[in-house]
DNA sequence: CTGAAAGCGCTTACAG
DNA sequence: CTGAAAGCGCTTACAG
């Protein structure tokens, strides 16, 4: 910490140690190929002058940056925080730096791989969480040099982890089903294209297969968009409300969206589960707290699962395609009763 | 999108168009001492060879690495990632990339300034979100030639931005007095060092002034450690709890923690507001599902706050000293009421 | 085991 | 307005 001096270079090191440069970058490396005793000054030199390799001369010698690039939809929510969480305590441990990318709106959204292939050159690798992309997009991303894995979505040819979301809803709404109840809404993400992410509309699937398991008719009143908001949740769960007949469960595919529902349905004075079953997805760290009944996904261990990959692969020089399908499991707290008949 | 030409330098670009280097980089960067027409042709040349600048070799030759790094102590909790997420949309809005780092833990926070300084060169400003300091390490990053701006803490010759944790914390406990509450317990985060952030203690002091100010005793049983996390903030509550004689209300640093202690305290049996108050302090979005009183803060925009003037300085190529103290605000909601007499 | 030298892909005085 | 050339600070064959 002694030491400010503004620029130290390895030219500095060598000439203090009495070795050429190439010698000091051998055996800061830890090249093997150095004597026990050089490698031993060299280092006292470094240690002593303060001495840090700049960054971006190494990444323009060797062409690798030791930096990954990881994209979320929306950085400061929950789950993201969560992949990037755990993306970045393996990256870091494996000696890697990580930068984050928001891409939050339409606009950010047509010109993400645009800026991600800008980046390609000051990045090794790319986890893209939850984010949507089209053929072409994921053609371009294989064809790029850097290593690619998505989380939440998978694409042909390139490394995925996700949960499975069809089976993780179908377990929330048999749930429901086994309770007794059959006018069961859905609260879900994007209603439709462009945003849209994969994991609504797979969710969506597990709700539509459950139902038909159990010959209940689809009721289209019964699905409405929350846009993975607070917000949107609360105005689907008013709409559902306001229906002739309103649902008697309400399956909402992430946990904030199921908190913002109860907080509605406990507003209009209706009791949860009493009157009305809620169950989320998540196991969000507040859930517990208030006894949310949900199906559990673990979004930082997703992103550490990511991470591993591509450090490993990064470091054997080899490039892989992984998939990876997460188990997920129902966690039964105080939100779903049996109907009131 | 339609080449993925591994390598296109800037002499491909120059030989393509028939100019210097010099020129190319100087067509591209938007400089003005360029003809019309010779920067069109370049540009040109460079889309149709889908030319991107190497950022690695811009840095050496020009010092800037465009990028900025957030060091938060948890990644992964709502309050770092709502600054972060702040922080990270002006920078990219300004052209900045944004890295990230997590120091969890007593060992990562031993060598961070070390990390830190290392990374110096590959980064042009740091900003530090609830990190605590100690003098030397202040004075390492004073001497440093990256900007540093801190979130959260203040430091002698560091720019930063927090809220007035003591108003907050006043605010919150003369509340609870003006309902009449005077056995008013405190959830804080960490007890003592070494990763006790001023956080909690500026909170801590806001709290006991608040109860001086009324002449009412400290009762040290009353304050109890709940380390910003939810089990540390249902431990604490068990053993108010367990009190001979229990609070009335309490006052949890953070919503995660108040919402922690309303579980155990649903769970004992008691109700919220009727037997015990809560309040807490962030207004995190589920708070307003459950109904928690809450002080407000608004992390994304003190994010947002010091990216900006980090951009600012950089482009002026300035170093200002800011500070900012941003309000705080009272959320009355549901979970304050009366003691019952 | 070690050094001299080329090269990575840019930017920036310096001339013209 | 434009080009030739030096330089940024490393790494890596290539010799020895």
């Amino acid at each position: 910490m002694a030491d400010i001096s503004g620029h130290v270079t390895i030219e500095d090191v060598a000439r203090a140690a009495g070795v050429s440069v190439a010698t000091v970058s051998r055996a800061l490396r830890g090249l093997d190929n150095v004597a026990q005793s050089t490698r031993e000054k060299v280092e006292a030199v470094a240690a002593e002058l303060d001495y840090r390799a700049n960054p971006a001369a190494a990444q323009l010698a060797t062409g690798s940056s030791r930096t990954v690039l990881v994209s979320v939809s929306n950085l400061a929510g929950w789950y993201c925080a969560q992949v990037v969480g755990g993306a970045e305590a393996v990256l870091s441990e494996a000696g890697y730096e990580t930068k984050v990318m928001g891409v939050a709106g339409v606009e950010a959204r047509q010109a993400f791989v645009e800026q991600a292939l800008r980046m390609s050159k000051s990045v090794d690798a790319l986890i893209l969480v939850d984010i949507r992309l089209e053929p072409d997009e994921t053609e371009a991303l294989r064809g790029s040099d850097i290593r690619v894995a998505t989380i939440g979505n998978a694409y042909p040819g390139l490394s995925s982890v996700r949960p499975d979301d069809i089976s993780a809803a179908r377990l929330a709404v048999d749930h429901l089903l086994d309770l007794g109840h059959t006018r069961i809404a859905l609260i879900e993400g994007m209603p439709e294209d462009p945003m849209r992410t994969e994991v609504s509309w797979r969710r969506r699937d597990g709700y539509e297969q459950a139902l038909a398991r159990r010959q209940i008719a689809l009721d289209p009143d019964l699905l409405q968009a929350g846009y993975f908001s607070i917000d949107g949740a609360q105005e689907a769960m008013l709409r559902l409300l306001a229906l002739d007949e309103p649902p008697t469960a309400v399956f909402a595919i992430s946990d904030e969206m199921a908190m913002g529902a109860m907080g509605v349905i406990r507003e209009s004075g209706r009791s949860v589960p009493n009157e009305i079953s809620v169950i989320g997805v998540d196991d969000h760290p507040v859930s517990q707290t208030v006894g949310l009944t949900t199906v559990r996904q673990a979004p930082a261990a997703n992103g550490a699962i990511a991470a591993r990959w591509l450090v490993d692969d990064l470091a054997a020089d080899e490039c892989n395609l992984y998939t990876r399908e997460v188990e997920i499991d129902l966690i039964v707290r105080e939100t779903t009763a049996p109907p009131c008949s």
